[in-house]
DNA sequence: CGCAAAATAGCACGACCGTTCTTTTTAATG
DNA sequence: CATTAAAAAGAACGGTCGTGCTATTTTGCG
């Protein structure tokens, strides 16, 4: 059975429960065990240290019981991907999504992906490390990282286009220089707190969002602040697409 | 022979010519050339994809040949990353010394460095990968890594400081603060314009700088620009140490 | 030229890699 | 409980890796 056969079967059971009505409950429990151990060594050694053997070894399985939920150490880096990506939603996404729109929420979303990122100083970040190890190296895992961080980032600029919705921000700010320099400081912190170990990088980052922000920020607020463009709001789900 | 042993004998003949009167031109002359080789490779696939046998290929070498010169795979890392330093100082630092002290030096800097980030797009830039690669590997590797980045970054450090010596920028400014911005900025131009592909991000970098630089800057001179504090000096050289 | 040392090549080693094929064990259903 | 498919193990493959040996070639000097 070739991969692609192997992968169609995978993509055909995950798609309709089940070929012949029956369960599989104990597969798909083994196979996100071990995307959940993949995530971890890849946050540590990255996506290229991340080998089959390795990570058998951490499951106490044997290297073919692994392979066998994956059908090659690609699909099996592109699932911690994706995996990773969802965590990051979980963990950083949703939550700021509780404060209110416009310039609060922006300044959630920095201080949840600070706060992860702080934590990330130990354990490292698989999106700056992929980026890193699939700099020129085409093929699907660089796209699964390339589409995750597309979708991150897009999440944040509409976060400050609504900040610019509710006139807390000028019109004529441009959300793509902002979350640029927004994302500048979050890898100056991996760089300088993670390599480096330079201390007091987290609030280095913290200060320099700040004076950003206080840049752009219309200082008296322009007729009413509850008086937020209406503008046309489709469904929306996830990151992607979102009600809120 | 032990590796120490080889090592050793390398460190004998380069710290004083040679052993007995010998002349050595071949053996440094394609050491070097396979450390320009590595050098052009490592950019491209990293310290870590850096393997003795696509070195010797490259080179049109045995792979028993390439590692002669070097003891160990380590070493030929470790001589990558002195002579991309060295290659950096060269063409970052000294051009930026021929701008006069203060912000404009500063500024130099930070478009020399841009300057070759741009160049690096294509190519990939050896500290940053090598600051992913080797996180939390400890090693001499890393250890050189490590030295030749904060050596570099003390330097832009202390262009700063004497900007504020100069009075153009205030004597409370924090030199590490405004370096850890830039440095963000120049790790945005990476990820955005290498990774992800998206357009504008050394323009984007630019104007960041800038609206940094605008914030710090003192717009009226006080008493006289050239009124620079003296401050000792003792003898420097190279970026550690520079006289200028 | 001839000779010694340096430079390079050749070869083999053990280790780990991803992957394939075959066999055994486990799990879920009738 | 028996049956059957899924899940996991086992063994082997060709490959690349860094490195250690030994032999050969090349270099530079008397």
């Amino acid at each position: 059975m070739s991969v692609q056969a192997l992968s169609d079967k995978k993509i055909q059971i995950a798609g309709q429960s089940a070929p012949e009505g029956r369960a599989l409950q104990k597969g798909q429990q083994t196979k996100l065990a071990i995307v959940d151990a993949a995530l971890g060594l890849a946050t540590q050694i990255g996506l290229e240290g991340l080998s089959i053997g390795v990570v058998a070894e951490v499951m106490r399985m044997s290297k073919s019981g692994v392979f066998a939920h994956f059908g090659s150490r690609e699909e099996l880096q592109i699932s911690v991907v994706r995996e990773y990506f969802q965590r990051f939603e979980q963990e950083i996404f949703y939550p700021a999504l509780q404060a209110p729109r416009g310039v609060a929420r922006i300044r959630a979303l920095f201080s949840q992906w600070m706060k992860r990122v702080a934590i990330e100083i130990q354990s490292g970040c698989i999106f700056i490390s992929g980026a890193v190890e699939f700099d020129d190296r085409p093929g699907p895992v660089r796209d699964a990282l390339v589409s995750a961080l597309n979708t991150w980032l897009t999440a944040v600029r509409r976060a400050v286009t609504q900040a610019k919705e509710t006139g807390e921000l000028p019109a004529d700010a441009d959300e793509h220089q902002i979350v640029f320099e927004i994302h500048g400081l979050i890898l100056a912190i991996h760089f300088e707190a993670r390599f480096l170990k330079t201390p007091g990088a987290v609030e280095r980052a913290q200060l320099g969002f700040d004076h950003m922000l206080s840049r752009y920020v219309i200082p008296v607020l322009p007729i009413s602040k509850a008086a937020t463009a209406p503008k046309s709001s489709k469904a929306r789900k996830s990151v992607k697409n979102t009600k809120e």
